[in-house]
DNA sequence: ATAGTTTTGGACAGATCGGTCCGAAATCTC
DNA sequence: GAGATTTCGGACCGATCTGTCCAAAACTAT
């Protein structure tokens, strides 16, 4: 046995996460890194590989923590187009007053173009969001809440859809009344 | 009078706008913008004076050319529904096929949480196409098309979200299919 | 042809990039 | 306390980044 770690690893995944979150991959360098995270350089390249393979592991604790269906509490005795309200409403006030929105909408905007892992990556994260799009709408439908012959599948690809665009224009300037 | 310059200005900018356009700010490095205009460095720092300038000349330089208004064929014939789904279906084959959308919302997320001059320019673009969906709505109200008591405005900002949500989702590995 | 002007290629510069490596310090077991 | 083992700080690396500068080339006007 030997001396032991003095950071916590989870902890300082959490810490990268958010930058690259808020920065981007390419707008975030080491040093961001490292300063967020509180570890030297030797700490990081044994602990983490590499900046890409630390990026990959944020996708997958975004996904744990902050993703839509991490988020949304579908289990609550309230009506279902209450809970939708809320998750937009969630995810405007983070676009608006973080400038940031969904770790997989920015990869997918910033890197598909060239690279197919981060690609696919990120096309499973919005797939997933738009499956808790679908569960909130099946439990609509059984509620009564909407219609029974409305598609479920492509109401829930609107719905995300719509999910992504507030996000966009919420980073620009377009004001929280887009409700 | 002297030497003419070898290059054709216009031209330059138009091939710089592209390389802007798939490949984002932060991951365009000054040599491909070089390459793709075929320039010198030198001329490249006479003519457009900084990366960030051409840039911002790239964004004035894709709303004249490439942006949902200059696209949109509004005058056309046709109705109203048929031109916006024309719209959807030029954007939605972009994101698929060359993985790139529009260079507002792109520069919107990856820039806005750090360059306020950015953040309004896309802000304006990207309120110039809720502006191109607001006059086709009026249009189609007008032509029957749509019920004379929807609010047209609203509907132009859902339209734009969408808009925007599905470049999101068509850079990501989603199927042509949400049409 | 010559003088004057502007463009151009490329050498150069300083900063920063992601990443490697090693000696020193810290903590374990015995 | 001794020895083994692991972490850690930071020097170091080559590559690349944006940007500057200048001498030579290319052109015009006379």
């Amino acid at each position: 046995m030997a001396r032991p770690r003095e950071f916590n690893e989870e902890k300082a995944l959490d810490q990268a996460m958010r930058v690259f979150w808020t920065q981007g991959y390419e707008g975030t360098s080491l040093h961001d890194l490292l300063q967020a995270m509180g570890i030297s350089k030797s700490s990081f390249y044994e602990t983490f590989g590499s900046k890409r393979d630390l990026f990959m592991r944020s996708l997958e604790h975004f996904d744990e923590t902050q993703s839509l269906h991490a988020v949304a509490n579908l289990d609550a005795d309230v009506p279902v187009k209450t809970i939708i309200a809320e998750m937009f409403a969630v995810i405007i006030d983070r676009a608006v007053n973080q400038k940031r929105g969904c770790m997989f909408g920015r990869s997918a905007v910033e890197l598909s173009h060239r690279d197919p892992v981060v690609r696919k990556r990120a096309a499973a994260g919005i797939r997933s969001v738009e499956d808790t799009f679908h569960k909130a709408v099946l439990r609509g439908k059984k509620s009564g809440e909407f219609s029974k012959h409305c598609a479920a599948r492509p109401l829930a690809r609107s719905l995300t859809a719509t999910f992504y665009g507030l996000q966009v224009m919420g980073n620009a300037n377009v004001p929280q009344r887009v409700l």
